[in-house]
DNA sequence: AGAATCTATTCCGCATTGTGGAATGAAAGC
DNA sequence: GCTTTCATTCCACAATGCGGAATAGATTCT
């Protein structure tokens, strides 16, 4: 609505592409499109906030440091993770695979925290990474237990066909009655995603955690050990959010 | 520089203050001074983009969770930190004290890294805090091996005085033989800092590890032996920084 | 060394964009 | 049912931001 901010978001959203760390003012320009004099007063404003950084000797343009105060702020506050990190570290070393932790935030979950699978072979998606929540196992499951209202307003938004969505709702409810939602190379190819819902005290779902395997070295069994471990795990987070005491 | 942008940080700085969690429009726009109506356009504006986010049933406003994708993004690409992360959990043991490691941005630095003393009584600084580069151990060791020039440019912004600036860089000059820097309550009243500063492979600080300990039952011998551990840990992270095998 | 070709950075007249006071609407308290 | 307290919308006005073009500075080519 405001296009100066518009604007400084396009510069910033560039400046965040994974390819590239450093943007010279002329290729910013050129990647948004906008005038380059109006790329200069922008990005000068933004240094002044700390969003953007000007590498003096090279005149590069790279995220300021304002991103990690504020992210970082955030991100201590979720106690969710700190009951949730012992939990994922012994379940990593049981299934010896990388272990995921998603918040939802909007639209999106965020990849909240991850223990790296202990063998050579790894799947390592980044913390902070943003997926759409109708994709992967640990995506579904939040979805799976959210209010039908919202996971409507989310569908209509992320699934424009109603008849998929209708298909993806049936599934959804088996999800939820099972306790956990498998994805086969829905986000990666190649590997299967096995993720289970994480309750907070009053049962509102507030994320989920998520195993991620290769697919062509899954058995039947293996499959079942894993389903069992991530749901075992799951439960026992939801259940120390809940304040209980497990043994 | 541009009206909209300093204002949308008005707005960002505000909602980001610990006190309050949760803002109305009314109270961001008496906090700001900003007209109510322009707080609304803003607001909205910067919700289309996630740096805000409103809570529907309340109204309440947040940050939103680009924040933190953003932050986590930058944060994941320190590989300091992997590097550091294992000789602090080892140093957190030995000392006993809650240990830090600090990288500079600007004329501040950012706590990257914090592993909690084991102990009952904690000396905890958040992750993501920033912190003037003249206060602290930490900061005081990373400023000794800045190039000077750089360190004229941050000590006049920060240090107004004259008289004040050249006993400072007095000091500095002493940290840096000595390798070590001790701060006495300068963050935080009746506590004692020792940094030291870690190096990468070209031998350019990259920032500083330290120590927080409380000063009441402090003796000699005790902060001999806090020196030789923080500053250990500070070389063993620069070896490994720079590729170098140890044992 | 001088010309040519880049870029970053600044300038400034113009009009689009953002402004903010006031009106509306909706909800809560008396 | 009247008053207060908010969020939200409206709109006439002009300040703000716009962007093409000029400048300056750096680098390469002849």
């Amino acid at each position: 609505m405001i296009q100066s901010i518009n604007r400084a978001m396009q510069i910033i959203e560039t400046l965040s592409q994974n390819e590239k760390e450093q943007w010279l003012a002329s290729e910013l320009a050129e990647e948004t499109g906008l005038p380059i004099s109006t790329v200069y007063r922008i990005t000068q404003s933004l240094i002044q906030h700390g969003l953007v950084t000007q590498i003096e000797a090279t005149k590069h343009y790279e995220l300021g440091y304002k991103w990690m105060e504020l992210g970082l702020k955030m991100f201590e506050k979720l106690d969710v993770r700190d009951v949730t990190r012992p939990v994922l570290e012994r379940l990593a070393l049981e299934v010896e695979e990388t272990v995921y932790l998603n918040l939802p935030r909007g639209f999106h979950s965020i990849i909240i925290e991850r223990i790296d699978s202990p063998r050579n072979v790894k799947i390592l998606d980044s913390i902070g990474e943003r997926i759409p929540l109708h994709i992967g196992g640990a995506n579904k499951s939040i979805l799976a237990n959210m209010p039908h209202k919202e996971v409507e307003e989310i569908l209509e938004r992320l699934v424009p066909v109603k008849l998929e969505r209708e298909e993806f709702k049936k599934e959804l409810a088996s999800v939820k009655q099972k306790g956990y939602g498998i994805s086969y190379g829905e986000k990666t190819k190649g590997t299967i995603a096995i993720g289970s819902p994480v309750f907070d005290f009053d049962g509102r779902v507030v994320g989920a955690i998520s195993i991620e395997v290769l697919a062509y070295d899954i058995t039947d069994e293996r499959m079942r050990f894993f389903i069992e471990k991530v749901y075992e795990a799951a439960q026992q987070i939801s259940s120390e959010l809940s304040g209980a005491q497990l043994g």
